[in-house]
RNA sequence: GCUGGUAUGGUGGAAUCGGCAGACACAAGGGACUUAAAAUCCCUCGGUAGCAAUACCGUGCCAGUUCAAGUCUGGCUACCAGCACCA
């Protein structure tokens, strides 16, 4: 009888496949239970390894589930839509849509070999028009609510993909995707309104169970300060503003900063006597990326902008401007007044200018750097602030300034509009007409889908156009408003687009008249526990909540929230330490792993490999480990004795694994589960036989890591009705979980002396006095001053000497 | 620079509230079985000293609190991730 891992598990795919086990009912008495791991791309190299240590986890807490009496939503589905694909279409000249069923088909085939319990009678795929249909829809509310514009602007430009990037999609300088490099381009581009949300998805993360550094990246990124927004005069009779943070600051400001980009420059252009040098600094910085303006390391730039000077509002002097790229004008008022003696950036700037260094906060040193310290220091040089803390001044002046008339608070966010735009073919068309009558008009909801034209080249253009521009066919129609000729829009929107709301459409996969019936939306709202990785945190993760709020606005989501808890899993990286990567070569193919050993002993690996939230290493060595453990619960069966029973010496032991395994499944720590499993193992096997009634309970137990090999064990031994699948989860007996007698341990002065064996119950006098008689700490403490006993129950006896 | 995180044997990693550091594995070494190998089973496995019982040292570094610190406090160092001229 030997566990041949390869017979067994295609068996029970099949049989779980007939008995559809894992398919979810939209009408059940059930409690639901929402389960959700980021679907895939399908790309070309097949699946990562990477991909099953996020759905084994969250397939052992939908298997959990299911034995715990829920009704399980644990579904599956396609994200698409994307470049890769396009690439591998363009270079082989195969249709993407063809590209995408073959990848698809091989994932289909990968995933199915993990044995994870997806219902795959609810798959989707972004690419399916009956899916992207609403995709588009959903952009058309956007639209019709004033949250989808198109405007021309700056913006990310990879050379490479020749396609604009959105601003979370540019990686240090880079492209998220390709690594090339990105220069500023100006370009209509459709935008989408999440600033408008901005307060929002930083307020709902009260509502929602995320890990800390997730909520964190998420606020760092949407970036909200408040600060004030103040008017300075200047000597030609205009008003510039400027935001700042510090009003604290203010009489230190001893010059001020416009951005290249700033408006006023332009209009004072007959009253700058050096508006030669200024527009040639202008330009300079224009034709910057913006990795290379934000780089920071470089020194400070800029020219006076001569014949204006700005006024001081507080102190009455006539400062200097300066134009310099280091003010951005897509932030604040794209202006600032500049504090040389308490800001780094200024402080550099008035160094190279040779500017008035003025210290208005005590406590530093502003000759040799800036004092950027707001705890501690007094207010100097600083007329009616004097003497006060930088608190306090921070409040007199802001009640100042509001009284003058000349300041108000003003809270800013870093966060800008979502870039929607790309000029490539594998995505969704977005849905507008351009009519030189009417303007931008959406495209009837009786015409969606808008389906991608089948196209002879898909190549990107050189002039930054979408591949469809070319299809003049498809570009020209007739305005759906007067019926004049007009053309389609050609780009088409991003890969997040289709991920932004898929979450629903599990809910109701086959719904024709909306993207799911309020009813399906109403009974699993919402998702219970999703998990995904860190490097979506400001992508999908924030847009997906964007869109949310928005569907949940117009009343069409019931929930202001997608997703209840987030996990995120660490990545598992080469057997080297690295990344894994194929120019690295240090790539482990999952179907190699299945193949040779399994895909319960992959799974149970992954599971076991270290702490689930960590990267972890791959190791081939340790692999074996986990089959090992395996065989010797296949062993199991030869040692079986038919009695229905828990051993008493095992009572216990089981009874303390049930718990263990119950609380670390949910707190993810799922190699100590495993452990457990295996330590319980390792004694039963010391005993030389294990009883039927421990068989059961072990394998109900080690089903949700390891499922093919419980469910054959379970049926060949004739444990129980049906698969061990349907079988309910156990529970414990704490009274159980508790030894009757213990070993505590005894110290003299926190160092250990001896162990004694004493009751659980052990009074604490009772435990000082054991300890006392215990022949070594006699003699130890016969001739000493005894100046404190402790007793910490069910630990240890601590005698302190003088 | 800012934000979040990490640091424990040869390796991956365990260790509720401060209470036996190194669970569970991997690797390594030794042994049994075998003609042999693989597989399996048994033993050893943080360091130093010792025949041994045992003693001392040991959780990145320096202090502190405590009967007792991997765990708490203060101060560092190194590394990882994200953001970064956001005023």
């Amino acid at each position: 009888m030997k566990y041949e891992h390869k017979i067994l598990e295609e068996k029970w795919h099949k049989k779980w496949e007939q008995t559809g086990v894992f398919h979810a009912s939209n009408e059940s008495d059930k409690e639901k239970y929402y389960a959700l791991i980021e679907f895939p791309y399908p790309s070309g190299q097949g699946l990562h390894v990477g991909h099953p240590r996020s759905y084994t986890a969250i397939d052992i807490i939908a298997r959990k589930r299911r034995m715990q009496g829920y009704n399980v939503l644990y579904p599956i589905g396609w994200d698409a839509f994307g470049l890769p694909t396009e690439n591998f279409a363009i270079k082989n000249h195969i249709h993407p849509k063809i590209v995408t069923e073959q990848n698809i088909a091989r994932f289909k085939k990968q995933l199915i070999s993990l044995g994870i319990s997806f219902d795959w009678s609810r798959e989707i795929n972004t690419t399916d028009p009956e899916y992207y249909k609403w995709t588009q829809w959903i952009f058309l509310q956007l639209f019709q609510h004033g949250l989808a514009y198109k405007k021309e602007m700056a913006v990310n430009w990879c050379t490479s993909c020749k396609c604009v990037l959105a601003n979370e999609e540019v990686i240090n300088g880079g492209c998220e995707r390709c690594g090339s490099e990105v220069v500023r381009k100006t370009k209509s581009q459709w935008m989408l309104k999440i600033t408008a949300y901005a307060q929002r998805l930083i307020d709902d993360l009260d509502l929602v169970d995320f890990p800390d550094r997730v909520k964190a990246q998420q606020k760092n990124w949407i970036g909200r300060s408040t600060g004030m927004q103040v008017k300075f005069a200047t000597t030609t009779g205009d008003i510039v503003e400027i935001y700042t943070t510090r009003p604290d600051t203010m009489y230190g400001a001893t010059y001020m900063v416009m951005s290249p980009e700033h408006p006023l420059i332009e209009a004072w252009k007959d009253k700058l006597s050096n508006m030669d040098v200024i527009c040639a600094y202008k330009e300079e910085a224009a034709k910057k990326s913006d990795f290379e303006r934000t780089e920071v390391v470089k020194e400070k730039t800029g020219v006076e902008l001569k014949g204006v000077s700005g006024i001081n509002p507080l102190t009455g002097k006539e400062i200097p401007i300066f134009v310099s790229d280091y003010v951005l004008v897509s932030y604040g008022t794209g202006a600032i007044m500049a504090v040389p003696a308490h800001d780094a950036r200024d402080w550099d700037f008035a160094k190279k200018f040779q500017l008035p260094i003025i210290e208005v906060v005590q406590g530093g040193n502003p000759k040799k750097e800036a004092y950027t310290e707001t705890q501690k220091g007094i207010m100097v040089n600083s007329g009616i602030l004097n003497g006060l803390t930088v608190e306090q001044a921070k409040k007199k002046i802001i009640s100042y300034l509001e009284e003058q008339g000349i300041g108000h608070t003003k809270v800013n966010f870093k966060l800008r509009d979502w870039v929607f735009s790309r000029q490539r073919y594998w995505g969704e068309p977005i849905p507008i007409i351009h009519c030189d009558k009417c303007g931008q008009v959406a495209v009837p909801e009786n015409q969606l889908p808008l389906e991608l034209p089948d196209v002879d080249s898909y190549e990107p253009t050189d002039n930054g156009e979408s591949p469809l521009a070319k299809m003049q066919d498809w570009v020209n129609t007739t305005c759906p408003k007067c019926g004049n000729a007009a053309k389609r829009e050609t780009d088409t929107m991003p890969q997040w687009a289709g991920s932004s709301w898929y979450y629903l459409r599990y809910m109701d996969p086959h719904n024709s008249e909306a993207l799911a019936s309020s009813q399906a939306m109403q009974y699993w709202a919402s998702v219970n526990w999703y998990n995904g990785g860190m490097e979506h945190t400001t992508l999908h993760l924030l847009y997906s909540r964007f869109w949310n709020k928005f569907l949940y606005d117009i009343g069409i989501v019931p929930f202001k929230e997608p997703y209840a808890k987030r996990t995120s899993h660490g990545m598992i990286l080469g057997e080297n330490g690295e990344k894994m990567s194929k120019s690295r070569g240090n790539v482990v193919n999952p179907d190699d792993i299945i193949r040779e050993y399994g895909a319960d002993t992959m799974r149970i690996y992954e599971m076991f490999i270290g702490d689930f939230e960590k990267a972890a290493p791959w190791s081939t060595s340790s692999i074996k480990g986990s089959r090992r453990f395996l065989e010797r619960f296949w062993n199991l069966q030869s040692i079986m004795i038919n009695e229905d029973s828990l051993r008493i010496k095992f009572e216990g032991s089981f009874h303390k694994a049930i718990k263990k395994i119950s609380e670390d499944i949910e707190t993810l720590k799922f190699n100590t589960a495993i452990a457990t499993l295996m330590a319980l193992l390792n004694e039963i096997y010391d005993s030389g036989s294990v009883t039927k009634g421990e068989l059961t309970l072990f394998t109900i137990l080690l089903n949700v890591f390891a499922p093919h090999i419980c469910e054959e064990v379970w049926e060949r031994s004739n444990l129980g009705e049906g698969m061990v699948c349907q079988h309910v989860w156990p529970t414990y007996d704490e009274e159980k979980c508790v030894d009757k007698t213990i070993e505590i341990v005894v110290q003299i002065c926190g160092k250990i002396r001896s162990r004694l064996k004493v009751a659980a119950d052990i009074e604490a006098s009772a435990a000082i006095a054991a300890a006392k008689a215990d022949k070594k700490i006699a003699l130890e403490i016969a001739e000493e001053q005894i100046i404190k006993e402790i007793y910490v129950p069910g630990k240890l006896v601590n005698i302190v000497i003088k």
